[in-house]
DNA sequence: GAAAATCTGTGAGATTGGTCACAACGACAT
DNA sequence: ATGTCGTTGTGACCAATCTCACAGATTTTC
């Protein structure tokens, strides 16, 4: 797939012709990185804006004592590292790459000059932001007034939104991240989540097969949850 | 104050000429509201932008048992409103009048327009988003990380911040808001953060004075919980 | 300025969910 | 196949904090 097949797909430029695709893309460069190499980290200056063409990362913070909390996996197609280019802050997140992933990067200056040169593409790119800082809101709320089963439901389905696929009717999302990480995401410890996926099983809401999770009526387990 | 006075204090409209003020300010509509009343309603249609020109508005979501949490207070010169705008999903959340508000709108259709004929806006208006996102993350991470007392002094910083003036050398918070709303805000109970305040008062971190909460080092104080 | 309504302080349980400890399991390499 | 390493399951304990209950303080209302 070429540089602009990528790009066609991300949102923010779908709205562009190809000779302005052209344009954008001959300023990209490709970069890759194995599992579990650190692409950003907090604190450093940002400097870049990075689309992903393959594989997925994953968007994290740290406290001192080295708790993690992930605020978002995302894969083919998502973006990141727009918003200290926005603000001149400085990093507020970690990126590590969660399996080997492939990028395209944009510096600082062309990712402003493209704002700047096609408003359509910063109005995508609000839209983007507002679905974002809707999903963060959500968060906060379920932090703030769920109790542990619930907040894992909801990553569940945040989960299947995001990696699921559909197969005999039922949501399947392949590849399971492991329980630290479904605990990273909802805020709570792994043990936790292994006794409550327990349950989940035994209410026959779920079933585990191999590292997928199969969610037997997607619209019923949702609602049971929000 | 004359509604040009009031856009040119807003953020994302500061880089403005006098003359496209002008035309904005003139598509505005002044509303007024009493404390207390619903500007937004959850789940309703968003088809308005609004301006705070004074008074204090705070941006909630409510759970189906009546439990609120708090996601901003928001005073002169913030706005809100302009999320279902931008990617045409419902209201997110609740906006009341936290005391009696005075608004400028803009409608749907104005709004989109500034954005295609100011690019300017639409840039700094992705500026704000970024920095609401990176407020949200914060929120999450200590939600998700920090125990009860930590994420109250988050709390009172966010306020100390959004409401506090400096006087003497220390930073004053003027007509802290009831301990309900703190709780809510901080994700805990209203006991909790009595429990708390005092707390703080007894190690002589801050002190309280009728309605007014005093925080001695605002430093030493920030540092001690982030 | 008295009454009513709302907000705040505080003790005593009751609970959720975190932590620790360790066993069982699975994948993978030698 | 055996050992190693990372992941998962599970019991037991314990700490943080939520709830409930009510008294006292403060603010609002008439």
């Amino acid at each position: 797939m070429s540089k602009i097949d990528h790009l066609r797909n991300v949102p923010i430029f779908s709205d562009l012709s190809d000779s302005d695709l052209t344009n954008i893309s001959n300023k990209m460069i490709p970069r890759e990185y194995d599992k579990g190499q650190m692409i950003l980290l907090e604190e450093s200056q940002g400097e870049t804006f990075f689309i992903i063409t393959g594989g997925a990362v994953k968007v994290t913070r740290l406290s001192d004592d080295g708790r993690e909390v992930i605020l978002a996996i995302l894969g083919e197609s998502d973006f990141f590292g727009e918003m200290s280019l926005l603000d001149g802050e400085g990093r507020s997140a970690n990126i590590v790459a969660n399996e080997p992933a492939k990028m395209l990067t944009l510096s600082r200056s062309d990712f402003l000059a493209c704002l700047e040169s096609y408003p359509k593409i910063a109005i995508a790119l609000l839209e983007e932001l507002a679905i974002r800082l809707r999903k963060s809101d959500q968060q906060i709320e379920s932090l703030s007034l769920s109790d542990s089963e619930q907040r894992i439901g909801i990553t569940i389905i945040r989960l299947a939104e995001e990696l699921g696929t559909i197969k005999q009717g039922h949501v399947n999302i392949q590849n399971l991240p492991y329980q630290q990480d479904i605990a990273n995401m909802a805020g709570t410890s792994r043990e936790t989540v292994s006794r409550t996926l327990k349950l989940l099983e035994d209410k026959a809401w779920v079933k585990r097969e191999n590292r997928d999770l199969i969610i037997y009526n997607f619209d019923t387990f949702r609602q049971a949850f929000s």
